[in-house]
DNA sequence: CAGGGTTGTGTTAACGCTCACAGTTCTTGC
DNA sequence: GCAAGAACTGTGAGCGTTAACACAACCCTG
């Protein structure tokens, strides 16, 4: 009946004419510019939410060249610790007025990330944070696309991109130092996979505690972050009670994964063997015993890398890379206690 | 020294004259036409990887009013639940070639959901995903943006938005049952906070069973999802073994919590007390002892409702809502036995 | 009350792409 | 060998916004 059935929705020029002002002074309403005259303002205002009005940013990005997007990869973001600096990246990104797109993967490598990255780019994100764990995908940084922000969490510090992330080395150290201290000879370790850089650094961090001790180093054992590997692990251990009097796992969900074969097998915790853990997630407070771990503060590392990338994409100039560190937190717990 | 240091990123017209073609042509190579001759096409391609050029798809968003992006707004993508909703809902919604921008909202209600959807609007995404499990928060999809696709999940079925749920109270019905059919006299029940649909489910499918079964209700009691709460629930359980022989907990966090502080209270599980948790996380099996649990498939809810959701935005005209089901699965371990 | 600044507003041209349509070239059948 | 159609390619406009500039009206100050 009406001149037009179909309703699209009502742009710039619409609120304009039912203002009767020009478009430019709606954009400067919206912009909040200095130079609008408090009436005219009000009447634009009024005449917005007349006819339910809402910008359109992909107009405006097309012509800022800024999304005000942010984009991040990551790699399975059902574990507790990406899913935590992501929601923490979110976060931060929220407060400073960004929104967050997000590209999980499932499994990570150089081509995925790279793929990621481009996908990224064609959607005209802002800057770009990578939470790259692995050696193989941290290396994909090496060739983003040419001035496109970005930071890695958790990466490796090569390369000319920022990094953020938590001291996995000293975080080894105050684990192995612990349980030294307590008195044990040394100190077996649970590793996690290979290529990760959090396990390299958990790694070494316990043998240079070990080594500079003077301590045998023993054999490592090595997981891939899942309680069950962690079970195995724990098996193989509980085999060897009287040698092994104390062991760092590289995570909490293995070190459950531990304390579950060492019940099974009636090796008592912290009386025969006592107890590392790393990452301090919500359930390890209520193991079995409760689990010392070291905490670490995802949350801090999502925001700062937050910082970083902002710094990098509010100024106009290429700022020099640099490298935060969150310093992690050592929780005691029950899983430890000294030699008799 | 030449003509101009600024390098600007280059766009179709740059290709298109270094492939000696229009602009159009190019944007059909991209966008594989048909009719464009094989001989041209290479040529483009070309240009383009020559030049190192991406496309804007901002610039495109802007004609053809889509923007292959999708909204989700969550609630504290920390938790496992969501964090694997997100996680399954990215990964369909990538396999069908969209974009995932994600709100995580720190507290939830109405006012802040409405504001996540606005803002997600405003960016042009084509349709929304809102896991909304709380009462007021299913109610901010009342006043979605018009003509809007999206999808609840987990949420409330009035209104007309299509939701995705796993059945609830199915599985607290599984729960209730198992731990009848094994001979005990009735069921307690350590329920998640009030306004939360799941917990709600949950409560009602446990009470339907004993209800049915012609049992005692016991007074329930309530926390919040956390394993601290969970605690506090077994410490008071604790003090009431033999009249309390079988417990279901609304989550297998808090479940943890139950088994914690029966650790401490010397209450043996499940010879005094049989526990039954809900979701299945990872850690569950290793509990000691290992959970029995109902299982939700996430990673399926995810999947269907993008599956909706896209239905919705491919179609032209308004499809009804639907309401779709995901069952949940019962997983037997060893903190549940008959009684003697 | 002339002239310089400030303040408020409008006009026009991009931004980089796709759509609709108008050409052009190549097939094909008789 | 030539019309008729199919296959391919180019031209121009427009998506909804902001940037740059132009211009009007108003304030001061001397």
């Amino acid at each position: 009946m009406g001149p037009s059935v179909e309703r699209r929705p009502p742009v710039m020029a619409d609120v304009a004419r039912l203002a009767g002002v020009s478009h430019q002074t709606v954009s400067r309403v919206l912009n909040d510019h200095p130079n609008v005259r408090a009436e005219t303002r009000t009447r634009v205002m009024r005449a917005i939410d007349q006819l339910g009005y809402r910008r359109n940013l992909v107009a405006r990005a097309l012509v800022t060249k800024h999304s005000r997007t942010l984009g991040v990869v990551s790699f399975d973001t059902t574990l507790y610790g990406p899913a935590s600096t992501v929601y923490g990246i979110e976060q931060a990104a929220r407060d400073a007025g960004y929104f967050v797109s997000i590209v999980s993967l499932r499994t990570i490598d150089r081509a995925g990330v790279n793929d990621a990255i481009g996908y990224l780019a064609e959607q005209g994100v802002d800057g770009i944070v990578v939470v790259a764990p692995q050696r193989s995908a941290a290396r994909a940084l090496d060739d983003l696309p040419a001035g496109m922000p970005a930071v890695a969490v958790e990466g490796w510090h090569q390369g000319d991109v920022s990094v953020v992330s938590v001291d996995q080395v000293e975080g080894a150290r105050l684990a192995t130092s612990h349980l030294l201290g307590l008195g044990h000879e040394t100190v077996w370790h649970v590793s996690g996979p290979a290529d990760w850089l959090e396990a390299e650094g958990r790694c070494e961090g316990w043998r240079a505690v070990l080594t500079e001790a003077g301590r045998r180093v023993p054999d490592l054992l090595t997981g891939d972050w899942s309680p069950r590997s962690g079970y195995q692990a724990g098996k193989h251990l509980a085999a060897m009670v009287g040698d092994v009097t104390a062991v760092f796992v590289a995570n909490d969900q293995m070190a459950l994964g531990l304390l579950r074969a060492f019940t099974e097998e009636g090796v008592k915790v912290p009386e025969q063997i006592s107890i590392v853990g790393f990452d301090d997630i919500p359930e390890s407070e209520f193991f079995s015993p409760p689990l010392t771990t070291i905490r670490q503060d995802f949350g801090a590392v999502g925001r700062r890398s937050i910082d970083v990338l902002l710094r990098q994409i509010e100024s106009s100039e290429s700022l020099p890379h640099e490298r935060l560190v969150v310093p992690p937190q050592f929780v005691r717990r029950g899983s430890t206690t000294g030699v008799r």
